[in-house]
DNA sequence: CGTATTACTTATAACGTTACAAATGTCGGA
DNA sequence: TCCGACATTTGTAACGTTATAAGTAATACG
């Protein structure tokens, strides 16, 4: 597995071999190595083999700054990672899944960091403006997401983890927020909760309309009224959360059902009931939208739905390599489903 | 902030601005333009302001992948990411931390996943083999580290996060495993406890060592018995782990002190407890690595040490950047402090 | 007034690769 | 034998940048 040693002729002794030594080695052109290496038909295959095992003989490596720059391919692609707070382990999971979708092409994965309060184009303008890679992917879209807009007019290839509402087609992965709230109430319901409240995102996104419109329908459907709190967002500080539900547990129509679509705006709610003397059961119960298996050994019983992010990473990266490869489309669009397989209702009376 | 219109003369209208189009406009020749860009001393300084002025004016950034061929540099940091299970969100942190210290340079941050069971020499080669970075970062560090080794050989530019036990000195940044350890022993027996049991990493890597060396000081010290789990590290599965505790929670001489050096252990191990009918508190309690405020969230009377992981991001950052300037050292050492600050006691007799 | 020195500027070549157009050799058919 | 068609290989130039060495003009010095 370690680098072999270089052949011992005084032509290519010291310095990393190049395609020029393979074809000073096989008294070939560079041009015939070059394309005998990627595999042109039009070479000759018993030329094509012989380079190729000179190659792997000297432990040729390609250089990717020389093939960046005469094709202008990067052969990276960029995650642009923003700090989710609501998911635990968000990135690694979203990383994983998009390694995974990436380790058998020869693209790399490039991750640029969205600075909490920085302005959400910056990275996008700073990669597309300095080619830093082919295909970007990013997430928290926005219904009119500027990056889209800034992309699409670049003709820059992408993927969206989550989706817009631009007129026009691009690529995207999502989950079904709608379905998840939807089914989140209707859960509640079956447990007799009737003031179920909703802890949605910030507005601008738009997984909040999502999230907002499956939570309307079902409470207008079941003819309950509508708990939303003011000032308080899935992006809120968990103590700003719990501080909240500690005062409004203490109300006297306190919520008594929680739709959470993160597992730690959850942890804030129980303990600030908890601490207002209110146990999780007994006074109110909470669907949580979760990605770990972190909340099911804090408390076996609680009512998750479950969102694969590694699924999503490896979708939006099978997404964007489709994007690349065919850059006026069609664009794959995927949804996640919601799996919501809920345990039997008597078992989980706690 | 959008990419400004390029000029309309004849000669550079269309492709994008590179220095033989300063160089046309400017009447240089295209290597004063490059030194100039480069803020040359040798090159007058009237000179070197017209071209920044022509360059920011037509909106030249320069051409990675040229510089790259040109200098050999990359001008990119690999950070090797491997599936930490035991820390909550530690990949977030650690690129975050990471993105700012190389925030004011102009060192691009490349992430490379460590696949779960994968050999981690690999990624370490494949870096360096295909001159895919000029400094590269990973963790989990183990006494003789092959890639510490691999990387020494080829006197290539790295950081450790943790250290190792060869004699020659290199880069890192390491957590004060050992006192974390100790403090834990000590403060599980003020509150009472003797059978204190600690949950250690897979016996390969090095801060398997520290943690075990700073319980049994501790342990000997205070004549106490040892606990060690078989079977369980912190790599374990939490069902695993939650298994164990379950069955070990009934045993007559059960433990009743953790020292959990990572959050998921902790959960588990409460988990399995609670489920074999004993509470925290009353029956055992625990001393806990924690790198985020989530436990605070679940019950804000755990006992936590906290490992800031965005500032041994920070840290690796800054020791790599100063090892790729001067490559044969000093090498920066850092070791970070545990903040061993634990609330009064009888307030936390729950 | 000629030469050394300083202050700048520049031509040339190269990094390793690939696109393009052109060249070479081989073979079957007229 | 000659021609075209085919299969295969090759020379040249270029991608955008920078290192090297060499150039020019102006100034200072004796």
């Amino acid at each position: 597995m370690l680098t072999p040693k270089p052949l011992n002729s005084p032509a290519h002794s010291t310095s990393k071999p190049t395609q020029k030594t393979i074809a000073e080695i096989t008294g070939l052109a560079v041009t015939t190595v070059s394309r005998a290496l990627q595999g042109d038909e039009k070479i000759a295959q018993a030329t094509r083999l012989r380079v190729n095992k000179v190659a792997e003989d000297i432990g040729y490596v390609p250089d990717h700054a020389a093939q960046r720059l005469r094709t202008g391919k990067t052969k990276v692609v960029s995650l642009i990672l923003d700090p989710h707070k609501e998911i635990l382990g968000f990135g690694n999971s979203l990383i994983t899944g998009l390694a995974h979708a990436l380790a058998e092409t020869d693209y790399h994965l490039n991750v640029t960091p969205q600075f909490l309060g920085g302005d959400p184009i910056e990275p996008v303008e700073y990669i597309v403006r300095n080619k830093l890679a082919d295909g970007i992917i990013f997430s928290r879209t926005r219904p009119f997401d500027e990056r889209v807009r800034f992309l699409r007019e670049h003709s820059f290839p992408f993927t969206t983890h989550g989706r817009t509402e631009f007129g026009y087609q691009h690529s995207y992965v999502d989950y079904d927020n709608e379905k998840f709230a939807y089914e989140s109430v209707l859960r509640l319901m079956q447990k007799g909760r009737r003031r179920i409240c909703v802890i949605l995102p910030p507005s601008h996104f738009t997984f909040h309309q999502h999230l907002n419109y499956g939570y309307m329908r079902a409470i207008r459907q079941e003819g309950l009224e509508c708990y939303k709190p003011e000032g308080i967002s899935l992006d809120s500080d968990m103590p700003e959360i719990f501080e909240w539900a500690q005062t409004i547990a203490r109300t006297a129509d306190a919520p008594d059902g929680f739709i959470c679509p993160g597992e730690t705006s959850f942890l804030a709610i129980a303990n600030g009931y908890r601490q207002a003397g209110k146990g999780r059961g007994r006074d109110f119960n909470a669907v949580v939208k979760s990605s770990s298996q972190t909340l099911h050994q804090i408390d076996p019983h609680i009512d998750n739905i479950s969102e694969d992010i590694q699924e999503a990473g490896a979708l939006l990266g099978a997404n964007l390599l489709k994007t690349m490869l065919h850059p006026d489309g069609p664009f794959e669009q995927t949804i996640q489903d919601p799996d919501i397989t809920f345990p039997a209702l008597k078992a989980y009376q706690d």
